[in-house]
DNA sequence: GTACGATCTCTAGCGACTGGAGAAGCAAGA
DNA sequence: TCTTGCTTCTCCAGTCGCTAGAGATCGTAC
């Protein structure tokens, strides 16, 4: 259960080889420990950081954003005197992200809903997404 | 009310003159009309659509599945009856994304607390949000 | 008419991957 | 021991989704 493979790795998080690799390189994984014939090998802690970063991209984090969050992680103590504005905004934004999605959520189920009974369902997503009222980012 | 020009509507959406254009040309925004010495002129239905691609992207979407959305609602009586599946498919791919999004709230919105309270705060939104079992997508 | 900003097309660059080429590691069977 | 075959290595080129110039044209305002 100690160190694996890049490729067992790459099954487990259902991140692809250069993926991984391509993260290494900018940084957002640390360099793992090698085998004798140079190959990576990885430990559970760096399994659990990937898919972090595989969720936080997926769900539309920038590789920025992701770096901040996995920052605050590495340096606890620094994180609460220095970082507790940057939490803050990494909140509000993750708040902002809810609330479209749960909009969006009831849209489609709506119209789930309507094509069951056999009903001409309109769709309103657009409509319904295109408030912009909970758009939290100001376009300068 | 009726027509703008490109650069009001980058203005009223937050996206760039350079984006708009490069939507026009995957398919994502019908081509719009054109004045008298070519440019382009857009209404309310095309800003509406484009302020949902832009938080449809910026939710993490891909242009794909923003496109089959769109198709959804362009098309409301064949999205009835052919493309049940795929609003379902893509109502559970939402929910997920609420699910991984509310875990990571209530983490970072823990160490907010937690540091406003002057203790040390342990950071766990790695392995809150590593936890895989929300996650639908399988990788084979 | 001319100055100047907005828009046009075209092309090239960037961020975040993704895939291929060719060489080397390594476990398993003849 | 050799060799077959899969994995991994590095390097580099390509893709997707933008983004930023270059140079020309439009169009309003003096």
């Amino acid at each position: 259960m100690g160190d694996m493979a890049i490729g067992e790795l790459a099954a487990l998080t259902g991140v692809k080889i250069p993926t991984i690799r391509y993260y290494e390189q900018i940084g957002l994984l640390p360099p793992p420990a090698r085998s004798a014939g140079n190959r990576r090998l990885y430990d559970d802690r760096t399994q659990r950081r990937l898919v972090f970063i595989r969720h936080a991209r997926d769900l539309g984090f920038e590789v920025e954003a992701i770096r901040q969050l996995l920052d605050m992680c590495d340096q606890p103590d620094r994180s609460c005197h220095q970082a507790d504005s940057l939490a803050r905004a990494h909140l509000a934004d993750i708040e902002s992200r809810i609330a479209r999605l749960e909009t969006l959520r009831r849209e489609v189920q709506r119209m789930i809903d309507e094509c069951s009974q056999d009903r001409i369902c309109h769709c309103r997503v657009i409509e319904v997404l295109a408030d912009h009222g909970q758009c939290l980012h100001e376009h300068h």
